[in-house]
DNA sequence: AATGAATGAGCGTTCATTCAT
DNA sequence: CATGAATGAACGCTCATTCAT
């Protein structure tokens, strides 16, 4: 009937998965996984519960589905990291990207951050592990220093911790994601050059 | 010792509310606040829901009462830096009692990193931030470089990280603590070397 | 793309509400009524629920035609029987030939047999128990002995049974069939009989 | 008798795990197992149905309970047959007695006949399955000729089917019994001689 | 110091059904 | 001939909490 559209109660149809998936995130960040219930987020949007589970066969896969979705730039970087050698250089260039990437996917980063406990007994908790230990194998080298090794992990948390941790700090937030860089690409330097030491002095 | 003690049902009587903290905690670290149900935590104590309830007024209070019992040093040792001088000094010392500190506490505070969206909606989340943001208060210098400051934030953090980060690398639990600490005392001394650059640059 | 038939997928069309028909009676025979969602039926055939609809009214419309497709013959037989004088050999042919309609619809009688509650509530549930009371008018001579008319009775019930209740004895389907359908005729003839002795003694 | 009790809400307290079964099986007889619904149970009785889960963990909890209370004189008597000789003698009495035990549980018996395919999918089917078999490895005998088998079949449904099919003829209840076990006492007589008839004659 | 019995609210999920396209 | 999208009603179940005993 074209014309133009009665109100907004049917605003874009055919992308209501996308809305669900939108809501979700919101809810899921703002409330956590448990705290947010589907009748929430359906209220939301203005559709009954039912109208869920027509797009998601259960709750998780809301979150699966937002997992898979965000996180496919880091899950790219981590296998193109894999096939590099592990200079230092591949170690800085892996950091920078991966701050990108984060920042990419910052609510739901934030999100694991903080429902580690409940993300822990579902699917994507798996596959969040085994992405991070990807993560480890490049930057740590395991004949370095307990101490270096510290560092590489440091610099991959403090990342992490960058998307939230500041945010009461003020600033520009790119000022301060190039900030948390540059922290966590100096914790990857001298980790590396302690282990160079580490090789000269034995 | 004596007495005639039949099996081990009701072993030290009187303690029960030590029993039921040990439990929850226990519970809460290990599946979170939210998943873990008065009726199970009963169900492990062998008792009754409504036993719980003569100890504690609220599931909330029994977390409550944890985070009071468990985390009193590290509230003394705000309160006692943030009556020092900001000096390096002080700020090394901090950091080395706070890394203490937090070893005592290690479950609780393991679980409250892992459970953050759930504990900010209770009544310790505020209490929580409160004390954060003490330490940053006496850590971090306002005028410090961007870049200085988020090496504070990540020394704090990389002692929290610690706890758990750390759990599949192999090495014995003080020797990590120790690198931990080591690393972050680090990031302090450079934050504070990078704001008398700073100053003296200008 | 046009043309030659892409594998299976919409093998014979235009035969999909027998289909339908086929695997919703083979799911409500395995399975019961109520635990047979329409969604598992699309799902076989690889439609949409939506589809079903097109078909048939509703889930019930699916059953009430499966039952009325395939026990036309034993309504006719029924029919038949009932414009029979009530003799002996009535009896005995109604048995005979009775027992060969229900090995026709074996699997929906099985069905019928073992959803009986659900069955009841159905709008089938009547016509069943009236054609059933048909048979029972046939077959018993209201003015028989009591014992006489219970083996009116179980020579019925036992054909219903004989279906379902040998299917872990082994041996020859056919074989099977005619050992029910022996003992059944048995049980007429010694109720008939019982009647005649009956009628003698008084 | 005695007392006046108020009103009646609070009639017989303590009792209430027994209400509960009553109403249960009154409900899961008249509509079938899936059809009651615990809502309708605890209606009835006018609780929550949160209280139904404090007598029983589960929906087919309850039914279970059910079974195994009203079911336990039959368990005891194929006990009892399966370590008698397998004399025509005591197939008479297990009959006998059979047909008194399956009077005192008749509505629940009604029950398993009439969801069979409900039951089936439940963790009583198995049990109930496991029974029958027992009941029929004393009756048969495996050498028997075919027909005679299903005589004995024959025997023990019709005892089933007489508790409901003869709902509809009238006369005492307790004649009606009589009169069904009669006949089941008659095809057990008669598949015996059959077993001498076939043995002699060979 | 603790139990037995129950509640009220809510949850995730499933179902048969509808209807515009 | 069929689908995509959605609904309304219900379901079994769990939870934190209460309170008389």
């Amino acid at each position: 009937m074209g014309g133009t559209m009665d109100g907004m109660k049917q605003q874009r149809r055919g992308n209501t998965r996308q809305r669900i998936q939108d809501v979700a995130l919101e809810l899921f960040a703002e409330q956590g996984y448990e705290k947010t219930s589907l009748r929430e987020i359906a209220e939301r949007l203005d559709v009954t519960k039912a109208a869920l589970y027509y797009h998601f066969k259960t709750k998780e896969e809301i979150l699966v589905s937002l997992f898979e979705d965000l996180t496919r730039p880091i899950r790219e970087l981590i296998d193109w990291g894999s096939r590099q050698p592990p200079t230092l250089e591949t170690k800085q260039e892996l950091v920078r990207r991966y701050s990108e990437a984060l920042a990419g996917a910052a609510p739901l980063y934030r999100f694991m951050q903080e429902n580690q406990a409940t993300v822990r007994e579902l699917r994507i908790g798996e596959t969040f592990k085994e992405r991070m230990q990807g993560l480890r194998d490049i930057m740590i080298d395991p004949k370095a220093d307990l101490v270096d090794q510290v560092r590489y992990v440091s610099a991959i948390f403090t990342l992490h911790a960058g998307m939230f941790l500041l945010q009461d700090l003020d600033g520009d937030a790119e000022d301060k994601r190039k900030a948390v860089l540059e922290v966590a690409a100096d914790l990857v330097t001298r980790a590396h050059e302690g282990s160079r030491r580490a090789k000269e002095s034995s």
